[in-house]
DNA sequence: ATACAAATTTAGATTAATCTAAATTTAATG
DNA sequence: CATTAAATTTAGATTAATCTAAATTTGTAT
């Protein structure tokens, strides 16, 4: 039986690895999930006599295939309480995390299989990142930084990178969501500031904010 | 802060005496949630220095104000829960109980709001329980056994006592269900056994079961 | 009222997850 | 390459929840 602190574990190390192929640390796994580096080395010792994790002292770890599967089952409930939040329950894009971060732990194939299809079977969540399908298969799409986005070609907004709460509610208060059409105007090469049109609005974005905001060609 | 396990132990003892005001012993516990007796103990005294129970060395334990409101926060969600899964998400009543017991542990005002304005403030859970609403208040309804209803009498199912899988799969595969319109056809005083009718059908229940039917008049 | 059984509590251990402080290993710098 | 700084691990404690086994209290029956 896996607890929920070794998901919590799995997940910060799949997430610091892309994917969990990458070796982390034991300090940057202390630092994601706010503990001290001695417990997480115990915990890595745990999770690799169990089967989730490579680990070798005093050299990083990552996940075993076994590991990657539990990650991703995790994301995929994270990711599909997400959705229904947002959806279905008047949540904004900036609430949803904390209270899936309880929700994901919720273990019941039906309840998540059912739930994917009472939202129709979603890609992304409400942040633009995609959600595995029940065999653990993501659904990417071709997107682009807005900015590295071309003068004058019109994209769509696809998703985010930052997904804090404070840049989240900079996009909602600009009324820039998933899904809007956005035109790139201008670029100023002294600061890489970026100037964007998107329904009858013109907006100037700092460097910062076009290096958090995906976009796709339309 | 409370803790889920307190939060079980608080729930237990709130279904076991009465709304949790009757005393209730530390053995009824101890079965009830499948602990030791010494486990209980040791709980109730906390329970008690945290306020949420009444507690008096050897002769018993009930909940303070404090306590019954956790108690009823908790079957509010438990319920609200279980109505989602049997109406979004295809659940039968049998299978609901166990992921709404961990579901019911999610702790987020807004959720259990949204959620239950989603389900347009249901009164009942799927087995014609109440359910609380978000001041704590019930709204009771009138009903009495299907063994103390009157011959010739049309009835309408409002719930069940006995919520096991086996009771609930026994109805489910005898086409009750909650809101079934039920005649009293014949009463068997040898047995207590019950004739009834509904939607055509014609049906002879034993006295476990028709103590188990909640009806209301129609 | 005494003795026994049942119920309950206490004492002492165990497990999971965490911490602090000390020890060890690795990496980096002169 | 020796020394030091940083990262990491070990050792030993702590907390919450549980258990077993022993001790205590309560209630009942003769």
């Amino acid at each position: 039986m896996i607890t929920l602190t070794e998901e919590n574990y799995i997940k910060a190390i799949y997430h610091l690895g892309k994917q969990g192929t990458e070796v982390v640390s034991t300090n940057a796994i202390s630092e994601s999930i706010h503990t001290k580096a001695s417990s997480v080395s115990d915990m890595l010792k745990k999770l690799s006599e169990k089967g989730y994790a490579n680990y070798v002292k005093y050299q990083g770890v990552n996940l075993t295939e076994k590991g990657q599967s539990v990650a991703i089952n995790i994301i995929r409930k994270h990711r599909l309480w997400e959705v229904f939040l947002v959806e279905k329950l008047n949540f904004t894009w900036d609430e949803v995390h904390e209270v899936a971060e309880h929700l994901e732990h919720i273990r019941s194939e039906k309840l998540i299989d059912e739930l994917d299809a009472f939202l129709e079977f979603p890609n992304h969540d409400p942040h633009g990142d995609p959600i595995p399908d029940k065999h653990g298969n993501f659904k990417h799409i071709e997107k682009i930084m807005l900015s590295q986005a071309v003068i004058g070609k019109t994209y769509k907004c696809v998703g985010v990178d930052d997904t804090s709460s404070a840049f989240l509610r900079y996009l909602d208060s600009n009324k820039i969501a998933l899904g809007t059409k956005i035109v790139v105007v201008q670029k100023e090469p002294y600061d890489n500031s970026v100037k964007i049109k998107f329904e009858d609005n013109e907006l100037m974005v700092s460097q910062n904010v076009a290096k958090n905001l995906f976009l796709k060609e339309v």
